[in-house]
DNA sequence: ATGCCATCCAATGGATGA
């Protein structure tokens, strides 16, 4: 199955550009983040007529998390545990059911964490902390795994085009990566770096300042898999050229196919 | 650079993002 994550940076401003990259690519399984709308005024039936199950966890305004499937889904849960104080829609898990056995999929929109020092650095730390307590239990489990989304961290100088201009950032402090490789060393796959070496790989070009022209972008949306979905890993792709189209989303599609 | 662009909600600007 080919399984995607797409930050589309609103449902309603990519009303065009998602269904038209979703028949280009033709992904078996997408998680979306950011689609910065409440549950009941996400446009399902238009998903739905291209054969994809729909299953969101929105809120007014910002955030946002959805899965969108054409193979079965069950046991669909919203929100990290670990905080009932925290309202933010930013974790959705489902198994899907492939031909070969069943996956189960965490899609997630990790905490920007800016401005550093502040509360939204530590709401992201903590979340962070509380994402690896999931990973963990889930890790016990031992069945496929894959945790799929913005994960908002540049893991390594190379996943930057100037990585000088990101060390004061929430998304390459020293501290953030450190949570993100605890996380990682849990025993996860970086699905799309054990593929594909090397810097100038990007899946996040800023609209500002000419990012994309320059092609200063960052590496920040990131497939994991546990050792059972690493072990299936067939394929992996960021469709690039999609920032480069009309009305794009600051982010672009990371994908990996999994022989599932 | 501390917001050049974009999004959303609501109001003719503010909050947010990375």
């Amino acid at each position: 199955m080919k399984i995607a994550s797409f930050n589309i940076n609103g449902i309603k401003a990519r009303i065009e550009a998602l269904p038209a990259w979703l028949a280009e690519a033709k992904p078996d399984v997408v998680c979306l983040q950011e689609i910065k709308s409440v549950d009941d005024a996400f446009p399902r039936a238009l998903f739905e007529d291209m054969g994809y199950r729909v299953e969101t966890h929105g809120m007014k305004s910002f955030n946002g998390v959805a899965i969108l499937s054409r193979l079965p889904l069950e046991d669909v849960t919203r929100g990290l545990p670990g905080d009932d104080e925290d309202i933010q829609a930013r974790w959705i898990e489902a198994t899907v059911i492939g031909d070969k056995g069943a996956l189960r999929i965490c899609g997630l929109y990790l905490p920007n964490g800016n401005p550093v020092p502040g509360p939204k650095y530590d709401y992201k730390l903590a979340w962070m902390a509380r994402m690896q307590a999931r990973v963990q239990a889930l890790l016990a489990t031992e069945e496929p795994l894959a945790f799929y989304g913005d994960y908002n961290v540049i893991p390594e100088p190379q996943d930057a085009a100037k990585p000088e201009a990101w060390v004061n950032d929430a998304l390459f402090l020293p501290e953030t990566r450190a949570a993100y490789r605890r996380i990682v060393n849990l025993g996860l796959t970086d699905a799309f770096r054990v593929r594909v070496p090397g810097p100038g790989n990007y899946t996040f070009w800023d609209y500002q300042a000419g990012a994309w022209e320059r092609n200063n972008g960052i590496r920040i949306d990131h497939l994991l898999l546990s050792p059972q979905a690493a072990d299936r890993l067939v394929d992996v792709g960021i469709d690039k050229g999609v920032r480069g189209l009309e009305k794009p989303s600051d982010h672009v599609p990371i994908w990996a196919e999994l022989s599932i």
